[in-house]
DNA sequence: CCGGATCCAATCCGATACTG
DNA sequence: CAGTATCGGATTGGATCCGG
């Protein structure tokens, strides 16, 4: 193949990592696509993404609110209810992430092959 | 704007994340980026990227050089010379990437916005 | 129900020193 | 030149308890 150059402004790469880190965070891609069909509560998105503890699902909704993400919209009731739900920048970013999952998905054979070849030519220190 | 849905495969969220953590690593973008438009070596590589360690871009290159995103070559010369370049792979990559680069460089200053309104609005604790 | 505060284990990462 | 080995500080993340 053909070296496809990179055609990016200077200072690109500080700002690709800071959205990477945005957005690669752990839990981050699974309350993105989580909310992506629409609004849900802190206890849905809770329940629906596995694993994930209180601690780790408030500060991935506090980043993504914090960078417009999303939008946190309380309703003080007894007990209160919190509802999530994606901004317009949050459903923008689903187009190239998309794109970049879609990529991943259709190559995701040749990285495993790739790793599986690397980790036998490789091999632990016993 | 109207909600835009996901059209992502099941699983997908798991795909993602690996390719993300995979590319979104703190040096990984670097060494990609640096390596676009041609092999470097790998002093070249530490001296083009600033603050980072022998110990980390090792294994950053490890890591890509394991998903078959790059390729590793030693010229066994006295002292030793090591090349890295982008493989197949690594360059097709280069495409979604500088798309979520794009866009996240067009859509910087609504980040930057969002992000010093929620600073404002949530005092830090003095 | 939502989330803050605290404690603690695991991991990350930089600095340094050493090797082929 | 291109790493590996080791140490120690900093950061991460889960578990638990508490409060609005």
């Amino acid at each position: 193949m053909k070296p496809r150059y990179l055609n990016l402004p200077p200072g690109a790469c500080v700002e690709v990592l800071d959205m990477l880190s945005r957005v690669g965070d752990k839990w981050a891609i699974f309350v993105i696509v989580g909310l992506s069909e629409g609004s849900q509560r802190f206890s849905e998105l809770q329940r629906s993404i596995e694993n994930v503890s209180k601690k780790m699902l408030t500060a991935t909704l506090r980043n993504l609110e914090r960078d417009g993400f999303i939008s946190r919209t309380v309703t003080p009731t007894v007990p209160v209810r919190v509802d999530y739900e994606l901004t317009t920048l949050g459903h923008e970013v689903l187009v190239p992430l998309e794109a970049l999952a879609n990529w991943a998905i259709d190559r995701r054979d040749v990285v495993r092959n790739a790793r599986q070849a690397f980790d036998e030519s490789h091999p632990a220190v016993a």
